[in-house]
DNA sequence: TCTTCCATCACGT
DNA sequence: CTAACGACGTGATGGAAGA
């Protein structure tokens, strides 16, 4: 029986700030709906380091754009109210939209916290037509999760995800085939999925200013400017071309990364080891938890300046062990490190294979299954009581440079309410 | 010569 | 346009190193 193909792209409007809306007024119905006022979920605002992860309407207003750092989007909006963010919050929201969406087909891939494809090819007959179906989850959604979505109506994820990011909020956009002339050449070349600042200016530097003359032009004037495979694509997706199926289960990890940016800059190796310590023991962490071991650790820095370095190395043998995965960190830093100061430190762990029969080995020391046992205790301890709980003993003496996200979740109901008097320093 | 490794860049949320 | 801000993740690229 023939089925023509059809995608839906679910993305959640300003979702860390809906989320964190729909959160505030569950705990407390008579809760200011930050939706109403300008406001944005910010890193840190305390610190003022950080960037805009989600403004509201009113934000975008006073010209608020989502990336850029708080203490120029407070210029913008004095009275910007910024709340920090909650991870764990928003992970619980994504999980009830997904759940919610696997009513409609098995075929979903979650594209990121806050998006979703869903492939309906198979299952739009048991509902009806595409857009009063689609019309049908959005308003589903609002009512029972209570925050908005676009959704996106195509016959390929391309489209569909170009439709879900027409107008917003709370709309419903097709796009299919006959309707890209009409809906989608005529967009800056800028709005294109991959379409980044790079390829924007080498394009405009040839005159293709429209996602349309893009289309239009000879792909192999574009292979030398953009290289072969990248040029291939995007002209490849700006004639609505895209072939790839929507992934039910999603890839395997091929690294695992943890990186900070630190409250002051570091000079010194001392606390650039601590910092790594830290970094690692998390990386750690997370290795054990999904049972993968990795062959490769590397080491970013960035400077005072902006200026970004990376060393990796590849170890003898596979680990998930804190332990080594520090030893390796430290040695990098050492050595590739001129002593600039650092304003970010992040740590690496790619070459991600599976544990499955990595039992101990028989020549493996008693000194390194006692130091795999104390990790492992660790990471229980950490998983029940959260990541701040346990901490090393080389963090207690010296005051905590490092911020950490878990450490700054409490009480901040309260103290974002009182966002006004730190807006006097530049 | 062919592959792998390494560092950087580009792109997305 | 510059000044100046995150924490991730993936993949491409081009030169160096190794087989």
């Amino acid at each position: 029986m023939e089925q023509s193909p059809l995608v839906f792209h679910i993305d959640v409007n300003s979702a860390f700030l809906s989320w964190e809306s729909v959160c505030r007024l569950t705990e407390d119905p008579e809760a200011l709906d930050l939706r109403t006022i300008p406001s944005a979920v910010g890193g840190d605002a305390a610190s003022r380091h950080g960037i805009v992860l989600a403004k509201s309407t009113p934000a975008k207003k006073y010209g608020v754009t989502t990336g850029e750092p708080l203490v120029q989007a407070l210029r913008k909006c004095p009275s910007l109210c910024v709340v920090p963010s909650r991870f764990d919050v928003y992970i619980h929201y994504s999980t009830l939209l997904m759940n919610l969406l696997s009513d409609y087909t098995p075929d979903i891939e979650k594209f990121s916290i806050d998006e979703a494809f869903l492939d309906m090819s198979s299952t739009i007959h048991l509902f009806g037509d595409p857009w009063t179906t689609a019309n049908q989850i959005r308003e589903r959604i609002c009512r029972e999760l209570g925050f908005t979505v676009n959704i996106g109506i195509a016959p390929n994820k391309l489209l569909a995800k170009m439709a879900s990011d027409f107008r917003k909020p709370d709309m419903c956009h097709t796009l299919f085939l006959d309707e890209i002339p009409e809906k989608m050449w005529p967009l800056p070349i800028r709005e294109l999925f991959f379409v980044g600042r790079s390829a924007q200016n080498k394009l405009e530097g040839i005159g293709i200013h429209t996602i349309g003359q893009l289309a239009a032009i000879n792909v192999e004037l574009l292979k030398p400017i953009l290289g072969e495979k990248y040029a291939i694509q995007i002209h490849d997706y700006a004639c609505g071309i895209d072939p790839s199926p929507v992934a039910e289960r999603e890839p395997i990890n091929k690294g695992y990364g943890n990186s900070t940016t630190l409250s002051r800059d570091v000079d010194d190796l001392d606390t650039a080891f601590t910092v790594l310590l830290s970094l690692c023991e998390t990386v750690g962490a997370r290795l054990r938890a999904d049972h993968v071991i990795c062959d490769c650790v590397c080491v970013e820095i960035k400077d005072w300046d902006f200026h970004v370095q990376s060393h990796q190395t590849t170890l003898n043998s596979p680990t998930d062990s804190t332990t080594v995965l520090y030893e390796n960190a430290c040695r990098l830093l050492k050595e590739f490190w001129d002593r600039t100061p650092l304003r970010l430190i992040g740590v690496r762990a790619t070459k991600i294979s599976d544990d499955e029969f990595s039992q101990i080995s028989l020549f493996e020391s008693e000194q390194s299954k006692k130091m795999k046992e104390m990790e492992k205790a660790v990471d229980q301890i950490r998983s029940k009581f959260g990541t701040d709980i346990i901490k090393r003993a080389s963090f207690l003496k010296k005051d905590s440079i490092v911020d950490h996200a878990a450490s700054k979740q409490k009480h901040l109901s309260h103290s974002a309410l009182k966002e006004d008097d730190k807006n006097t320093k530049n």
